[in-house]
DNA sequence: ATTTAGCTTGAACAAACGTTCAAGTCCAGT
DNA sequence: ACTGGACTTGAACGTTTGTTCAAGCTAAAT
């Protein structure tokens, strides 16, 4: 049986971000791709490569994601809000959030692997970058101070983000969540 | 050759921070504790039950430092700015910042070992406890408006040094990080 | 229909892993 | 000095893990 290339990438997708690298065995895999050692093999390179293909892919659906939101906002800073609620609310729900899959890796793969590690990096930039535009054309629509620096935005936002998935985890009430979103948006007209 | 316990405790919390659960092997533990399988298991009981107690020697220890910074410092508000300072630039380096142990093993855990994963949510929950003592003191000395929730603030600095720690790997720029920093620690005054 | 190249299957491999347990060592009590 | 209990050692165990490769399957070309 055949597999569909770009499917078998989205499931392995799935499952790395939510066992981790480390936590998803091969024989996870197989399962969930429904598909057998050499294919993966012949398919995908390595348990590693695979990976790394699966930490692309995950970038790229975050900023097609992110560009949706744009669309369908009033404003960029709208399309932001939306992304990081829509990001920790799953389906409405604060217990459906689970930890970015990029941050997830940085912190796995801290001294293990390299590879992985940077290569989490650099996606983390390329969604960093992405706030930035937004901030420059929030700046450009006179919802941010001329004088913001847009970069610096995008860096506390992100900075921001990875905060708050993280301690979803330790949190049961949403409105607790909530306040602190909206306090980093309220916040963010204010240049620092 | 007869161990010490708190010393072996102190070493593998050493590992386990710098390596995460999944990535410390027993083979690691042995060298770097200096002892062999049979001691480990007589002494500690399994690899988990060795992290459990290991999750409990950090987050003691996180306690000590805090209580540190704060008979050193002037007032509550800069012990847990020093604190986080020191947390971030681990003598003096932004390069030598490391992730969170409890951070971590909530992220690591977060579907692969639920036991593993609730204990260091409490874990963050007592550090969490602590910084809301420190804001209080704070309320109490008049640093802080009489009818901000310390609570709230004690939650809003988890989610910020959380957010910070995992900054910090994709951070070159030390001033970036002292800005954040700053800018979190001038806005703690005002209330919500 | 036959052939062939490309792909998929899955048993099996070597290495890694957490753990056990028999043998040896140490030390305190007599 | 001797004894016995507590502790340490480390070989070995059974299981898990990432990967390989021979056999089989599929589909397109002749």
């Amino acid at each position: 049986m055949k597999y569909d290339h770009a499917q078998a990438l989205n499931k392995a997708t799935e499952l790395f971000w939510q066992k981790g690298y480390q936590g998803t065995k091969m024989r996870d895999l197989q399962e969930h791709l429904d598909m057998r050692p050499g294919s993966i093999y012949a398919g995908f390179g390595s348990k590693e490569a695979l990976f790394l293909q699966v930490l692309d892919c995950y970038v790229e659906q975050s900023l097609i994601k992110i560009d949706e939101y744009n669309r369908l906002a009033t404003h960029p800073l709208e399309a932001l809000k939306d992304f990081v609620s829509g990001f920790i609310f799953v389906e409405g729900k604060l217990e459906n959030c689970k930890v970015c899959l990029l941050v997830k890796t940085v912190s796995e793969s801290e001294t293990s692997q390299p590879k992985l590690h940077a290569h989490a990096l650099l996606g983390l930039q390329k969604i960093e970058q992405k706030f930035t535009d937004l901030f420059n054309q929030a700046q450009q629509l006179k919802l941010l101070s001329q004088t913001a620096n847009t970069e610096q935005l995008g860096k506390w936002l992100q900075m921001q983000i990875m905060g708050l998935v993280i301690y979803s985890k330790n949190c049961t009430q949403q409105q607790d969540i909530t306040l602190m979103i909206e306090h980093i948006f309220s916040t963010l007209r204010q240049p620092s």
